[in-house]
DNA sequence: GGCAATTGGGTAGTGCCACTGTCTAATATG
DNA sequence: CATATTAGACAGTGGCACTACCCAATTGCC
């Protein structure tokens, strides 16, 4: 197909593709002439994905890329994928790697007590000591052991994460579901949170209802 | 002090300050003239909390305003200040309310199935049916049902929540804290998935060290 | 064969956002 | 009184995610 079938098919503004194109988010058709290329069901679906991370998950187009540059590369190696994956940081400050030293004590000690073997480069540890930081700038007594909990919450959650992912057997699916149930599920689940939040708030104090 | 010194203690630019005054997020100083005006520690502070929404957890400035405004207003009662809190959307769409219509069946199966009871007008519910519609759409079978498990821990993960937001008597503090811990803490959950993620990975493929 | 319609590819423009810099008149301070 | 600082208003900046436009080549259709 040419390229407005395919802005047809996945919804997204013939532009917009050809931007994607550009920035390398989209593997280019198959050109047939100076001035047409031949496009498939892969970039519909690439278009999908795509669509995917940036609208719902709201990575950016940046972002995006490395992932899907990930997914693709290292087809089989899902633990490879997921690892490159995690690099990726929200929207938000991302100061250069920092790697080598151990800058993140508060991570690290979590980590030591809910005895996980997690690499040192994980851009995680910074993410959670970050938070603690923030919210002791704000008076608020916080620190690593007051994170166990969720901790505990979190290893079953990546737990059930896995089993999911384990029942694909074909590699190139398994990459890709590692990383859609990670990033995609991510808004899914703080919904959940807010949802039960609300539930317990009105359970607790009586339906303080507005 | 005045502004420069406001600046200094809060680690925020002058100028930006002046952005936060004029975007409403920073109450004004008393003023003491017309080319002067006095801040106090409550400033400080605030500084400290916007940045903390805007950079730690990714808020838009509009957002955080939101935010702010709903917990200086209705200071006493966590309910509605979480509720108005929820409505915030991350960066992202945002179709305008759709209110009262059932649009969201897959959240409400959900709830359901749960025994919650959280009010219709939970933006949370578009984030479920969005992210299980977008899955869907790349031909991943995944629906409400598989979010069990994920929502029996989101419950847990809320009881700990409010435990934590119990302890504190001060109304205004609680109102506070519930919005820090509900925001604050999303990115660090999120974090210690993909923590708990590697390990289990790690735990299950061998060591695949990279 | 002729011709309107479509296409690839490149460049420039748009709108939004979060600041940042500059200017002015009015203090504050020594 | 001289110098520095400030509040407040406004214009400018840089990044991002598109979006619009242009051109030459090609296609489909009569």
């Amino acid at each position: 197909m040419r390229i407005s079938e395919l802005g047809r098919r996945s919804g997204v503004a013939n532009a917009t593709i050809k931007y994607y194109l550009r920035e390398g988010l989209l593997p280019p058709g198959r050109a047939t002439a100076a001035t047409q290329a031949e496009y498939d069901e892969s970039h519909v679906r690439r278009l999908r994905l795509i669509r995917a991370l940036v609208g719902v998950r709201g990575l950016s187009v940046a972002s995006a890329k490395q992932v899907l540059d990930a997914m693709t590369e290292h087809r089989g190696d899902t633990h490879e994928v997921l690892g490159i994956a995690f690099g990726i940081r929200p929207p938000g400050e991302g100061a250069p790697d920092t790697s080598g030293e151990e800058t993140n004590p508060e991570a690290s000690a979590l980590v030591d007590a809910m005895g996980w073997s997690v690499s040192a480069a994980n851009p995680a540890r910074r993410t959670i000591d970050e938070t603690l930081r923030a919210l002791r700038s704000l008076d608020i007594e916080y620190d690593w052991q007051a994170l166990l909990p969720y901790a505990e919450l979190a290893e079953r959650t990546a737990r059930h994460d896995l089993d999911r992912i384990e029942t694909i057997t074909d590699p190139l699916e398994k990459a890709e579901q590692a990383v859609l149930l990670t990033f995609l599920l991510e808004p899914a689940l703080m919904a959940l949170r807010r949802l039960a939040q609300e539930n317990e708030s009105t359970a607790r104090h009586g339906g303080g209802d507005t």
